[in-house]
DNA sequence: TGTAATTCGTTAGCCTTGCTAACTAATATC
DNA sequence: GATATTAGTTAGCAAGGCTAACGAATTACA
């Protein structure tokens, strides 16, 4: 079991990963005033293309409240990149599937994002996109247990 | 010179890269209420921690546009966390300094997300976290060069 | 020198996306 | 059948992003 040095070291690198994360994603984002879909909805969709989800799993999934999801959802389905239909066993409940549109417009969204930081990595010699490759593994490992709640 | 088999690895990269980001960021978050400083404020202040910055250079190195770093750094003045000073020899120029305050709020608030992920990391044996750190230099060193113009 | 162009920052106004509080409707429980 | 719980929605607020349009200061140059 670690001791207090190690928390410091990991301190040290919680911090640079943090600033990391940040600066990447602001680049990463740029591209998306061209997709027509907001980012939120990119994200969003992107929890739907494995299937369709109820507004509450939805909003557990991207880790926001209802009422944030509720909204967007409607959004998107005013922009007709969702749907939303009433489960019929439960009429409180809502599902959510994404549309054709919704799925075009994600992988063009995506892509663009994609492109964006593809294009960063593209810089790096093969070793050190290996590098990037296992600490990617390594924080979805230690993103991935831990449901999340607040 | 690489060809296209290696930009689907960048891309695959990319991809999960992004994802990872996104998540780990979102988790890094849900501290930040228990602050009193905001997100973008803290953000803007480690910046001024290592000397004062013209507003424009804040926004740049921020990413974002001048009104909304004018907006923020206004914000931050109502706040007492930093200070705008009309430079001496360019009456158009307004020098942004992070009063004491500031500083120990981006401490504060700053240590809250660093231990927020700290804590994810000391779950890693220290293979991995050996792993992180490098790939955390290496997206440092690509996200630095290139000066960001959109 | 005086006018035009440029640069730095601000103001105004818009949009998206978070939140909480308070509500409605539907289902489950006792 | 009354009560409690659950799923989503509505209303209203704040933060933080943007563009367009502007004022003031500085620089360039005719």
């Amino acid at each position: 079991m670690p001791g207090r040095a190690s928390r410091a070291r990991e301190r040290e690198v919680a911090d640079r990963l943090h600033s990391a994360a940040i600066h990447l994603l602001r680049r990463a984002r740029r591209t998306d005033p061209l997709t027509g879909v907001s980012p939120a909805q990119l994200s969003a969709l992107s929890v739907l293309m494995s299937g369709p989800k109820t507004l509450g799993e939805l909003a557990a999934a991207e880790q926001v409240r209802p009422p944030t999801m509720s909204r967007l959802v409607s959004a998107m389905e005013r922009g007709g990149v969702a749907r939303k239909l009433t489960d019929r066993d439960d009429a409180r409940v809502i599902r959510v599937h994404a549309t054709r549109r919704g799925l075009r417009a994600l992988s063009r969204g995506r892509a663009m994002r994609i492109e964006a930081i593809a294009g960063l990595l593209s810089e790096l010699d093969p070793d050190d996109l290996v590098t990037v490759e296992r600490a990617v593994g390594t924080i979805e490992k230690i993103l991935g247990q831990r449901p999340a709640r607040r």
